[in-house]
RNA sequence: GGAAAGGUAGCUCAGCCGGUUAGAGCACGGCACUCAUAAUGCCGGGGUCGAGGGUUCGAUUCCCUCCCUUUCCA
């Protein structure tokens, strides 16, 4: 039965580059889609640019450019890092288009009249230098529980209590830097507590993930709050109708982006948007999202839609979040990785390939172990893989470049061919990683076959070619029904693979019928293994790097290492991979539970570093405080016992007592570089 | 602060409802082979299944406490 299917990815946010983390969910869609379509049904993917908001209107204004032209700017990159990594989108487009707001009126109309909104006046910060109100994150204070100075209007960062922008103390505008008014406004608001029972019968509906549910079964136990959907001008967005001055928040348009994004497709195509879009409607739609925008995808958005007059998702399919080396991404760490970066060094199907590997249908995070993925990639894609084409085309070319009219071993063949159903539940179920688990060991038996067969040694006796051809057709077909399970992943490989054999491997089931009697096109390389030193190249922290080369001249020995640096000649590059800087002392004080370590807050010329330093033993804290001292300031920040370290004091010291600080000559201020 | 998920061989991970000697791939050691991008095949070493309690004839698997990691909180 052929299905007709409507699938997104999460919009990607216009104000920055898109980063592993998004690839992460735009190749578990890809691949969903790709092996829709292998299976001959209708699928259409679409996504766009989340082109509104206050972020991008500050940006825009820092950058002295419009709103109009950043969100073209940053899209066109985005639409370049999806491409590249073969993400094969319908349709990209952008929130900020009349497909768009169309649909946002239509939408907003339909649950207005249904009495779904509701206005009400909302007390907020007010920067009267920048004459605007300020989203929570734009007012930083210090925190109203434990007093940490720098946190945001929405919660802290130190002891993780939650609190409104009006409970901070000493508040202060992220803009302008004064403190801020507190203002009246009305707002409009979407009342979401009227569709609980919608919800709750929806989301009974199709196979939902256990912790998905469970998190919402908590939210409803919660209460479902309204929602507020304005924003005053100066906003970048769409105006709501009929309010002068007032703004659709972001994330209201935003889910309707993928509407919008699939309106303009209906146009280009001719597509019926209602076929997908109207209640009742047999079409299947599906939203690929993280975690983090669960709470909008499966209730705000399936609530807007039916009050809206439209039907709901058929599902939502929540992904976890990606760590790199197991800790999270951080760009201090040099772990935040672009996709641009990506791209610059390595191939993308490596990447789809390893996350492939990992995926499955849970909400668990995903680690990307570099050293892993090498491995990984190498041994399967190269080793295994690849390997079975490689090792009997050169016979099959010899034989005369065709393959034989008939299998040696039909049954091996209808082994493999007969997994293609499982294989399928498993795409199907997004269990990624166990469908690969099955192809590589197929792969495995593969290779068993070839080598227990020898046709390099058969191939010796030239009476016996007929049956050198024979097994290394067996061969080449066991690799055509792996290549064929593995091309919603790699259809860069499978393209190229299609053009060896001189098959599409664009169909599903096309593998119930061996390839026989048909000639061989020239093999070349399916894939390149990956080197190590490429991809260890993907985390550029300055001092990651230096580290990195010290430990590269010295062998693995860290401690070797250590002992190296002073002995091993830097380059130029290496010394300029530190970021040294001159810093003040604001403050020193003891370590309660240390007898060596003193806590140092440092002014690094607008910016406050906590250092821990083990001086103690040389440095009382009030000696220090208004000194000058060096700092490197690029340091990987340290987790201790008592609190993170964010950098590092340079002293003196020598195989005798004695520490000893270094010092600038007077006239240095605080965060001058050090070269 | 509230909550969720995870902690299984050096690394990355499988292990359904509790039950005979806990698995795979990579890495490591040995052997074989040489067609293949030093690829492949065979054999092997290696784990008190985060810690401590409890339930049970029996727990990696259930319950409690603690520790660590990651994440979420409209």
């Amino acid at each position: 039965m052929l299905r007709k299917i409507l699938v997104t990815s999460a919009l990607p946010y216009a104000n920055g580059p898109l980063h592993l983390g998004h690839l992460v969910e735009a190749i578990q869609t890809d691949i969903w889609v790709r092996f829709q379509r292998m299976q001959g049904h209708d699928c259409i993917y679409v996504c766009a640019e989340d082109a509104h908001g206050t972020p991008i209107m500050i940006k825009a204004q820092a950058e002295g450019v419009t709103p109009e032209a950043l969100i073209a700017r940053v899209a066109e990159e985005h639409r370049r890092d999806y491409r590249e990594f073969l993400i094969g989108h319908d349709q990209f487009h952008t929130t900020h288009s009349p497909e768009n707001q169309e649909v946002t009126y239509q939408l907003y109309r339909a649950v207005r009249a249904g009495g779904h909104i509701t206005t009400r006046s909302v007390r907020q910060a007010y920067d009267e230098q920048a004459g605007m109100f300020l989203p929570d994150r734009y007012v930083k204070g210090e925190c109203p529980r434990c007093g940490t100075a720098d946190q945001y209007g929405d919660s802290c960062e130190s002891c993780g209590a939650t609190y409104s922008p009006a409970d901070l103390r000493n508040p202060v505008s992220a803009l302008s830097g004064t403190p801020p008014v507190w203002r009246e406004s009305e707002h409009y608001f979407f009342q979401l507590g009227r569709f609980e029972a919608v919800l709750k019968d929806w989301l009974k509906t199709g196979a939902r993930q256990s912790q998905v549910r469970a998190k919402l079964d908590e939210w409803f136990e919660a209460g479902l709050q309204d929602w507020d959907i304005s924003r005053d001008a100066p906003y970048f967005g769409f105006e709501i109708p009929d309010a002068p001055g007032k703004y659709f928040y972001v994330w209201f348009d935003a889910p309707i982006g993928y509407l919008g994004a699939f309106r303009a497709l209906c146009k280009q195509r001719g597509l019926d948007f209602d076929e997908y879009w109207a209640p009742g409607s047999a079409t299947e739609v599906y939203h690929f999202i993280g975690k983090d925008i669960s709470y909008f995808h499966n209730l705000f958005w399936p609530a807007v839609l039916h009050g809206g007059g439209m039907r709901m998702p058929t599902a939502v399919f929540v992904h976890g979040f990606l760590t790199i080396n197991g800790t999270k991404m951080s760009k201090t760490r040099g772990t935040f990785i672009t996709a641009r970066r990506y791209l610059d060094l390595l191939p993308p199907e490596p990447l789809r390939y390893y996350f492939a590997g990992k995926l499955d249908s849970g909400i668990d995070d995903m680690d990307l172990s570099l050293d892993d993925f090498v491995a990984r990639v190498n041994s399967d894609l190269v080793g295994k893989l690849v390997n079975i084409a490689s090792r009997c085309a050169g016979f099959v070319a010899r034989g005369g470049g065709r393959l034989a009219a008939t299998l040696p071993d039909a049954s091996l063949y209808d082994e493999f061919t007969a997994r293609r159903t499982a294989i399928a539940q498993l795409y199907e179920a997004r269990e990624y990683s166990t469908a690969i688990r099955e192809i590589m060991s197929l792969a495995d038996r593969a290779n068993q076959y070839v080598d227990a067969h020898k046709p390099w040694a058969l191939a010796k006796d030239p009476a016996r070619s007929a049956e050198v051809l024979a097994v290394c057709t067996q061969g080449i077909n066991l690799f055509r029904v792996l290549m064929s399970y593995l091309a919603p992943v790699l259809p860069q490989m499978a393209c190229a693979a299609a053009k060896f054999l001189g098959d599409p491997l664009s169909d599903w089931n096309a593998v119930a019928k061996p390839l026989l009697g048909t000639p061989l096109g020239k093999y070349e390389p399916l894939a390149t293994r990956l080197d190590p030193k490429t991809v260890a190249q993907l985390i550029e922290t300055p001092a990651a790097a230096a580290i990195a080369t010290t430990q590269r001249q010295a062998g693995t020995d860290s401690k070797a290492a250590q002992a190296a640096v002073a002995t091993t000649a830097a380059t130029i590059q290496d010394f300029g991979k530190l970021d040294l800087r001159i810093a003040r002392v604001l403050a020193a004080s003891f370590v309660e539970g240390s007898d060596k370590l003193l806590q140092l807050s440092l002014d690094l010329g607008g910016e406050t570093r906590t250092v821990f330093s083990g001086i103690r033993a040389a440095y009382a804290p009030d000696q220090l405080v208004g000194r000058y001292v060096l700092m490197i300031a690029n340091l990987e920040p340290r987790k201790m016992r008592f609190g993170v370290s964010e950098g590092m004091v340079l002293c003196a010291s020598g195989d005798g007592p004695g520490i000893f600080l270094l010092s600038p000559d007077a006239g240095a201020e605080p965060g001058m570089r050090v070269s």
